[in-house]
DNA sequence: CCTTATCGAGCGAGCGTTCGGTAGATATTG
DNA sequence: CAATATCTACCGAACGCTCGCTCGATAAGG
């Protein structure tokens, strides 16, 4: 347990972890790893065919459903963008539900992959541990802000199942800010009445940037400001009054 | 302007303002409301015909369209649960989207004319102006969540048109809380180097809790205690240090 | 008996989905 | 290696259905 001095001093300096470039996937990674999933209701066999196809088909989705919403865009729309016939489209989903589930799944589970991830020397300290679930969260949101604009404006409004998917995985994201934050709290980081709604907000504060991810690049506003103020404002609402005061503007330093 | 310890002082006790509902508009109102606004296209003529049916419309769209949303809504389904026929349903609006519209436009007019008329006493003091703020827009939501839960999920997928007055209307509240806390900070009141990123991010907080009320229900969470936990997240952000520490609980204290 | 308010069958359009057909790659055979 | 057979990946017309919306008929009140 640290004593809010030392710790007021290790805050002082910005944390840098290791950079999220690295683990942060690509395009390609998720639609294999959709492939690999949806093997059974696939019927195109090679790789080589399937995935690039595949890969166009749910880029083309996220994009036509990002502007209109998934009931909106048509499987003729999808037809049209994508080059392949309504009929070629089925070889690769049985069903327009499957198509939005296949995303709505891996956005799901890469939250959970990365966020349950976190580097070694991170966990050590509380408070940069939740500055880094902050960040990492937003970086994540940012690398593929398409599939998680999708995500969101497509998890209300569904059948009860699909529904369900979404809350759960919205439960577990909660899950990750509320055991660091308790975890803070008996080791003497936070201060001991810190709110138990607190992980609640930090919620929709991270959904913020991505919802919203136009208005801020109207306002010129960058990520790592966005980053640092939402750390800045959940920080101050459990650190102790003491080591507020020793918030220094934080972010990942740039690599490279 | 205040010093920090009267500023504590004045922190410690909650402040009170008048109760919200005298000024919060029934159901009935806004329909009025909306009557009134739409003259030239609803073409029943007697009020005491056409409010208690628009009335009747307007609830059951929101209704229908709050569980699958409002593409899924069918006229068929709207004329099953008003009880009248599609024919008959013409007779109140033009076109579906017209339908929607009405309702938006309510909600963004009612956000403007209750946020934009605090009691003469709050707004002398810029803590308790933007206290009031965020208690009265989650009360107003909570009296009508039904509808700012329908504004909210399908002010989104829009008609270019449509889309920018829910931009707008979101704008408008943001400006709300820039302005108080502008005010508050040359004032003294808060701090000076208080990020000009705080009013966008007090938004989503509110949104959080109308949007995810069932989540709230189930936790066993008042809408006094969510208040009080957002006013203080707010409040931490921006006070200056000494005065954060003075924060009590805080709420309207209820009025029997 | 005209006005007002409502009805409900029905229109054309567009939806998700299916399925018979086919070109080209691949495997099998002589 | 040429000829043949099989399979893979895709096409696109067509199906059954639901959609938003219209319009002539109709009922009720003054």
């Amino acid at each position: 347990m640290t004593n809010p001095t030392q710790r007021a001093a290790q805050l002082a300096s910005a944390p840098i972890w290791p950079p999220m470039t690295d683990q942060m996937p690509t395009v390609a990674q998720l639609c294999q790893s959709i492939l690999a999933r949806h093997q059974d209701t696939i019927s195109v066999r090679k790789p080589s065919i399937a995935l690039p196809r595949l890969q166009r088909i749910l880029e083309a989705a996220i994009d036509l459903s990002n502007k209109g919403g998934f009931q909106a865009m048509s499987l003729r729309d999808l037809s049209r963008e994508t080059g392949m016939s309504a009929g070629g489209l089925y070889a690769y989903f049985d069903s327009k539900t499957t198509l939005l589930k296949m995303i709505l799944a891996e956005v799901a589970d890469l939250v959970q992959r990365i966020l349950s991830n976190p580097p070694a020397d991170v966990t050590r300290d509380p408070v940069t541990h939740l500055r880094w679930l902050i960040d990492t969260h937003l970086r994540m949101t940012e690398a593929l802000l398409a599939w998680f604009t999708f995500a969101f404006m497509e998890a209300k409004n569904f059948p009860p199942a699909e529904r369900r998917m979404a809350v759960d995985s919205e439960m577990l994201t909660e899950s990750f800010f509320s055991a660091v934050i308790l975890r803070g709290i008996e080791g003497g980081a936070f201060r001991p009445d810190t709110s138990p709604l607190l992980p609640a907000l930090i919620k929709p504060l991270l959904q913020e940037w991505y919802v919203k991810r136009a208005k801020y690049r109207r306002r010129g506003i960058t990520l790592d400001a966005y980053s640092a103020e939402v750390q800045q404002v959940v920080l101050r609402a459990c650190l102790p009054e003491r080591g507020g005061a020793a918030l220094a503007p934080m972010t990942r330093a740039p690599i490279g």
